[in-house]
DNA sequence: CAAATTTGAAAGTAATACTATGATAACATA
DNA sequence: TATGTTATCATAGTATTACTTTCAAATTTG
């Protein structure tokens, strides 16, 4: 059996649907990896058009502008991570042990198992750890989330809240605390890297176990009953 | 008596110290405020020269460029909020009083008492919270923390470690969870005004005390013996 | 095969992020 | 008060970015 299953962003994303022809795709693969490899701000359309033997102008008839394009990419991740949890998720029906999938995902980088997408997920988790604040920290913020743009992000951590909700009903800031989440998932492994100081995971245990054991205490802690 | 303090960020973010001159006064204030309306991306020194009726030119001669603007202003905001916690917690004993004020401190927008600096604080907060992850989500993290940039940030995030360690020295998380509870303190009300969806704060509650009520919460259950 | 669509190639525009230079104003010192 | 120093202004200039336009060639589709 061969599960083929396709990510789609939102259409309203691009101009016209770059999973439809090979040049479509080699902007979203190429892309992945050149924003990974010089991250946003250097990031261009010209740069991503000689390195895809393209030009500037064929980009810009699949997405208006690089900003659209990093929203693209940060779709297809959340809803990834979604379609992963939904997976993961279905035959459990222990809230706490939910809970632990859900945090071993958020923070345990994604599995290649199934891929025929050809994206380099790696790269892609890369992108979403040190640019996704970009995606919403903007004055545009507003018109993009009233396009419903920001969706599977929300999505998904209604999806968290829920079983946070389940694991605690009474607990009062599921939201919030699923928000916190997903942000310290991203945060925490770039400060380990980069900032060190503002973590306790030394030198050798440079690995997302590390932080999946923080926000395990964290979370079961905040909705201890 | 009148107490006067004064905020002095890093002086190698400034190519001259601004403070030292009529101009530099003005580049400093007249930018809080413009960077706080046109948002980071938007705003330029192009702009910013105009405003203060002045050139490009001459604003190039205290900074480098608009990032080191923000890393100023930022520096400045942290090394405020440390003092402001330093005074505030001077003559307290219970670590449990000292974390509720330290978020106050945090969430709570910095008072103007005893202001003489003419620097607008609402608008300063209002660029932590808009900007701040754009200071080191950068390919230049690296570089920047080399010159000792974030030492005020990371000053910080050990003073708050270090009570948390105080009111339980067995938990095993302090800098995590300070690093945490910083940024949160700054995504959870931004998403409470842009996107709601992302926490449990109601339109009529948009304040900062339900910010704190969450991270109060948050923080004690993590820190709990 | 013809028509429609996509892509490539080239050029152009306005704004950004700077750098350089010479003149003038302010200011400090002798 | 004169003189040297430094800060600021005014202007101009460069390379790059973030696009837009146009037209021809290639490709796809009906």
């Amino acid at each position: 059996m061969n599960l083929q299953i396709s990510i789609q962003p939102n259409l309203k994303l691009a101009l016209r649907d770059p999973e439809a022809s090979t040049l479509g795709r080699k902007i979203i693969r190429e892309g992945i990896v050149l924003m990974c490899n010089l991250g946003y701000e250097q990031f261009t359309f010209k740069k991503l058009a000689e390195s895809i033997d393209s030009t500037e102008a064929s980009i810009y008839r699949y997405f208006e502008n690089k900003h659209r394009l990093l929203l693209y990419f940060l779709t297809w991740y959340w809803n990834y991570v979604e379609y992963q949890c939904t997976v993961s998720l279905h035959n459990l029906n222990d809230p706490e042990i939910k809970i632990r999938k859900i945090i071993e995902i958020l923070t345990g980088g994604l599995p290649n198992w199934a891929d025929t997408t050809g994206i380099d997920k790696s790269a892609l988790q890369d992108i979403v750890i040190a640019e996704s604040s970009k995606a919403y920290l903007t004055k545009e913020v507003d018109a993009i989330n009233s396009q419903q743009l920001f969706k599977p992000y929300k999505d998904l951590c209604h999806h968290i809240a829920t079983v946070f909700a389940e694991y605690n009903p009474a607990y009062p800031y599921p939201h919030s605390l699923a928000s916190t989440l997903m942000e310290a998932a991203q945060f925490q492994p770039y400060f380990m890297e980069h900032l060190p100081a503002l973590t306790d995971f030394k030198g050798e245990q440079r690995n997302k176990t590390a932080v999946a054991g923080y926000l395990e205490n964290l979370v079961f802690a905040a909705l201890r009953k």
